[in-house]
DNA sequence: AGCACGCCGACT
DNA sequence: GTCGGCGTGCTC
């Protein structure tokens, strides 16, 4: 007799025995079903037994078997423990999440086809066609070489469009290949010639052969997609896979076209979460079978089973879209290094503003740091310029100076980047004659006024309702938007300058699906002059009139409870000061704040973000902050509050544990979230072994504690940030 | 998580 | 009398 010990979806951090019957063949990385409790449930199989820990009585029969052979490697496996352990999640859990929907949900993993469009002989021409849409399809398929129908609709095509070039007979239908690939067909034509600080990253990287990580430290404009590139070719030609990790927002067509035209005739895939469950599983069976060559994807790529991963690049290594902030709270990042490191290959982490923990890591020579400082645009550095806004005359919270050098820019006809995170019209509304404050019912937060939809809403639980005619406390008319909001600043702007074209970006502009790409293309094409954008304008996106960057609110990133938000903020000044002056001339960035005498800022300015990082990592230092000591949260919530406070306060011990800091149970920065209240509890180690040996132990305590099951709760292990 | 079992209050 | 509320315990 064999037993089978099982992972099953389900929040429990343990492992189920199960009895394998004569007859039946099974193999570890398998799915099956069994029988649980009176349901069944699909489970995976991580080991098969000659014995069981567990009465015999007591063990029930694997159901049936889904996969002959196995959907999981042994390596992929010790991977998803890993990742259990190190998260302090159930495996089952764990490997689920992990899994492509299709087979979370029992399907065959051969049952994807993805379709793909091509241009056909005759569209290859690119014959001018007078349907506007219709044209620009071609053209983008003439430089994809081929897009799926998701790919396309991502772009604002319709099934329409596509169609009616079907019937020309100017693209074709394909179903994706799944054959192997040839290396030879990489085409080094067009490839650049590298200066001197990118030929030495790139040596740098082609002489490794076992696991190393580099941090690419190169300013906007450097040319580290070039270095990732070359790089990416050495692995290509030897037969084996990559992996590119980019930001949420980082997948956009320009970004992917660069892959492909490069590697034109490889397989690239795509992975992020506007695929389909069938586009996702094939993508997964293609990393799998090794099919594809390169795969660009967004977190959740960090999961998938390449038959033969040669490299894993992680772009913009510091933006916090790597880290997942429910369920399995992975960080993509961190996990790279693990499968590098396991599976002996070189990792490439690029950024311009490495974050604090992988500067850390660099510094101390555990990474291999590589510096590009050249920008290949323009030879002079951008000016910082400090607006002190003690004592100002604002106007829509701009001061006088500040207005005149963005009156100024507009003159010369560049274009102006305004930043504000904080979208709506004003973040509250608030009662001139009693102080009455719209807020949230289910939240501790004030609800945003949005102008356009003539609506309060909260930004934290969703939730809109009507504008009151009246305070709702006093009765009085006299109740007013405050503050300032993206909408505000736009109307602002409209109303000052009537004649320049604007454009703000942000998530109620860019709700349709496209819609971000228009506004994008348009402002390329040289439309608006003025773009009004929250960090979404941020991004990855390059505009090649910016000479004036604003940040409005610097202070908010200041003073901020959350001990990353210096971190965030210098890496937002910094990105968005890479968007400046890349026209010839060197661009200003202007920074509004109440306290332009802030060390930290005045390092930042002066000395750039390289040397802002390592006097910031010296404060970490010196309050035993990540990197230089761990951190856990451990959150929960419920609907009654006591419930969640006493649950916490349950989880201290009376003596106190060596090695380990517990701070709590603290009010969550938004205590009360869509009705319920949230509390937690921060748990603090300089060594790593005794966080998680803690953190295995109150598990453990947890599992049995009554009120347990009465609230929720989470473990985040290395949280991004403390909410 | 889901599901069953069991124990109390308030309905046709 | 029974319907259903949730607190409790269990899943190989």
């Amino acid at each position: 007799m064999m037993f089978a010990e099982v992972a099953i979806k389900v929040p429990l951090f343990r492992t189920f025995d199960y009895r394998i019957e004569d007859n039946i063949d099974i193999k570890v990385g398998s799915r099956v079903k069994v029988p649980f409790g009176n349901r069944k449930l699909l489970a995976i199989v991580i080991a098969i037994k000659h014995d069981s820990a567990i009465p015999k009585n007591k063990l029930k029969s694997v159901f049936e078997v889904l996969d002959d052979t196995p959907i999981l490697s042994q390596q992929h496996l010790k991977f998803l423990r890993f990742c259990a352990q190190y998260y302090s999640h159930p495996l089952g859990e764990t490997v689920f999440t992990a899994l492509p929907g299709a087979l979370r949900d029992g399907d065959h993993p051969d049952k994807a086809t993805v379709a793909t469009f091509a241009l056909t002989e005759a569209g290859k021409q690119l014959p001018t066609l007078r349907a506007k849409k219709q044209m620009a399809l071609l053209t983008q398929l003439n430089e994809s070489g081929e897009s799926s129908l998701t790919e396309l609709k991502a772009l604002g095509f319709s099934k329409q469009q596509i169609n009616a070039l079907l019937e020309k007979a100017l693209i074709c239908e394909q179903i994706k290949h799944d054959t192997q690939w040839q290396t030879q067909v990489i085409s080094l034509s067009q490839k650049p010639r590298l200066n001197e600080e990118q030929a030495t990253a790139c040596s740098a990287i082609n002489q490794q052969n076992g696991y190393r990580c580099f941090l690419l430290e190169g300013v906007t404009g450097s040319g580290k997609t070039e270095v990732y590139l070359q790089s990416l070719e050495r692995i290509i030609e030897s037969g084996k896979q990559a992996l590119i990790l980019v930001p949420e927002i980082g997948l956009t067509p320009q970004t992917v076209n660069r892959f492909r035209r490069r590697f034109a005739g490889l397989p690239i895939d795509l992975w992020h979460s506007n695929l389909t469950d069938n586009e996702r599983l094939h993508t997964w069976r293609r990393a799998e079978q090794g099919s594809s060559a390169l795969v660009i994807g967004t977190r959740s790529s960090i999961f998938l089973p390449f038959k033969n991963l040669g490299m894993i690049i992680v772009d913009e290594e510091h933006d916090n879209s790597f880290k997942q902030q429910e369920g399995l709270r992975y960080h993509a990042r961190d996990l790279a290094v693990y499968r590098c490191a396991s599976s002996q290959i070189p990792l490439i982490l690029g950024t311009a503003t490495p974050a604090l923990e992988t500067l850390q890591k660099a510094m101390s020579g555990k990474y291999q740091l590589l510096t590009l400082s050249q920008r290949a645009q323009t030879t002079t550095d951008n000016q910082f310029l400090l607006v002190d806004m003690k004592g100002q005359k604002e106007q829509a919270g701009i001061a006088p100076n500040t207005l005149q050098h963005i009156e100024a820019t507009l003159k010369r006809a560049k274009q102006v980047m305004i930043f504000l995170n904080r979208r709506g019209y004003a973040p509250t509304l608030l009662c001139h004659e009693c102080g009455w404050l719209s807020q949230c019912l289910h939240c501790s937060a004030s609800t945003t006024y949005h102008k356009a939809m003539n609506r309060l809403v909260c930004h934290h639980c969703g939730e809109q309702t009507f504008i009151p005619p009246q305070c709702p406390d006093c009765g009085s008319t006299q109740i007013m938007p405050t503050g300032m909001g993206t909408e505000q600043l736009e109307s602002f702007f409209t109303e000052r300058f009537p004649d320049t074209p604007l454009s703000r970006i942000d998530r109620d502009t860019t709700r349709r699906k496209g819609a971000l790409e228009d506004a994008l293309d348009e402002i390329n094409q040289g439309g608006a002059r003025i773009l009004i954008g929250t960090q979404m304008l941020a991004k990855g996106h390059h505009f090649a009139d910016v000479s004036l960057v604003v940040i409005l609110d610097v202070d908010s990133g200041l003073y901020s409870s959350d001990f990353r938000a210096t971190e965030h903020m210098a890496q937002l000044i910094t990105q968005v000061a890479g968007r400046a002056g890349r026209s010839g001339e060197a661009g200003k960035v202007l920074l509004q704040t109440h306290f332009p005498e802030h060390p930290l800022l005045q390092d930042l300015v002066n000395n750039g973000y390289q040397d802002f990082a390592r006097f910031a990592l010296k404060e970490r230092e010196e309050v035993q902050l990540p990197p230089f000591g761990h951190l856990a949260i451990l959150r929960a919530q419920a609907t009654n509050a006591k419930l969640v406070f006493d649950f916490l306060s349950d989880l201290i011990p009376a003596t106190p544990f060596s090695g380990i800091q517990l701070l709590g149970p603290i009010p969550a920065p938004m205590e009360r979230l869509a009705g319920k209240y949230r509390y937690q509890l921060h748990i603090q180690a300089s060594q790593r072994v005794v966080l998680h040996n803690y953190i295995s132990q109150l598990m453990q305590y947890i599992s049995e504690h009554k009120l347990a099951n009465r609230v929720r709760w989470s473990i985040d292990i290395d949280p991004m940030d403390t909410y």
